[in-house]
Order: C-alpha cells, then structure tokens, then sequence
DNA sequence: CGGTATCCAACGTGATACTG
DNA sequence: CAGTATCACGTTGGATACCG
C-alpha cells in the first residue's frame, strides 16, 4: 500500500471545489472584501457573464461565499467569502507566490 | 480597478498546472519517495492506463517532476518530484488539511 | 513494463436571447 | 442589475488496440 487513503480523498475534495476556471479567482478577488456582481464580472472581464453566475452559484452551494441580495430596484446583490472560505485565503497565497515562482522561472535550468 | 493582475495571473498559473483530475493526487502521491509506473497506476487504480500517461507527460513538461527511464528489458520507469514540483508540498499539505474540515463539516452550521 | 495512436463520450465553458 | 434558458463548441478524460 502506499499513502493515506484519506489524505488523497481530502484532496480531491479540494481541488473539486477550486478547480473550476474561474473558482479560485474568484475567491482571489473575495479576500478582504465584498463585491457586487458587476464589479465580480469587470474583475474578470475575461469570463462570460453565463459561467461566473454558475462559477459563484457553486461555490455558494459549497458553502466558499455568501450570497446576500438586496430587495431593491434595480437588484443588487453582493457576494463575500464566509468564514469557510476565509480558511482558503493562506492556500491561495500559496499558490500565487507559486506562480510566480513559475512565470519568471519558465525554463529554470537553474537548478543545477 | 481591484486586485493585482499580477497576482491573479500567478495563480491561474498555478490552477492550470495542478488543476488536471489526477494531477494534484500524483504530486501527493510523490512526496517523499519516488515511484515507478506501475505503482502510480495501482495507487490511482481509479485512472486509466492512458489518462495516467497524459497527466504525467503534463507534469513532466511543466517542470514538477522527472522521469527518469531506466534501459532495461521489462522497461523501468520512475517519477519524482523535482526540486521545483518539491515547492507544491506546503500547498498540497494546506488543501488536504482544509479538505478534512470540509468533508468533515459538510453543513458547518456550526460556525454560528 | 511502459508508451503511443485513434477515436469517442462527457463535461465545462461560453454565445445569444429573454425575464423580473 | 442580476439571473435563467437553450444551444453550440472545444477540451478533457477514458476505452481500445497496437508498439518497443
């Protein structure tokens, strides 16, 4: 046999819920603040505005953000890390300081 | 404007590298010790034969572990992290642990 | 034993159009 | 402003069969 079972199952879990092309931006941006949804989408310009209302729709359902929408008119709705996605916040800045590791490195033959 | 581009292009980096259905598992699976074909395969008895190959191929040209092939007949292959794939083990050490407390709190209505 | 080559099914993303 | 519905498309994971 080799590793924890449950280890790897733990995992899993996690790279399913921030493995989605805009999740783990998403939560990004959330750290620290609160958006509304148009200020979400102008953040990520690049995503469809059809695949971030599903993006956040999940990670809610996950239990990453909060949902809290405003009965006025027009709507307005504002999205927020709950204090479970707040324990995602060191991950990610792991994984940031990561990448940069890995954009400037590219080819790091400097291992040697 | 909001958050740092560079900061957000430094983690998609990250989430493409990792974000293969298998990939994360593999970096977890070599921590540490170096395994052969074969053992990666009864490891993941979940993944196929080829999907394996194309995750590792992947890993491989992104720098985070090495094949190191071995020209002997029955072939012998072994994976390792390489010094670079090494700077993951804190990050995929945080998601385990935060994917023990989700699998563990599913509904955390406990945080009130 | 380890890897390659095809081919295919499933899923996720995104475009468009319409609602409250 | 925010969300739903529908459909089209590309990418990915996986099954199968065959090499070194």
């Amino acid at each position: 046999m080799g590793l924890d079972k449950e280890k790897v199952e733990n995992l899993k879990t996690t790279l399913e819920v921030v493995c989605g092309k805009w999740k783990g931006i998403i939560l990004l941006e959330l750290v620290g603040r609160t958006l509304r949804f148009n200020e979400l989408k102008t953040e990520l310009h690049e995503a469809s505005h059809q695949t971030l209302i599903k993006q956040l729709k999940e990670l809610e359902a996950d239990g990453l953000i909060e949902r809290k929408a405003y009965p006025v008119v027009p709507p307005k709705v504002e999205y927020s890390l709950t204090p479970y996605g707040r324990e995602l916040e060191s991950m990610l800045e792991d994984m940031v300081e990561w990448g940069m590791r890995h954009r400037s490195g590219e080819k790091q033959k400097e291992y040697s």
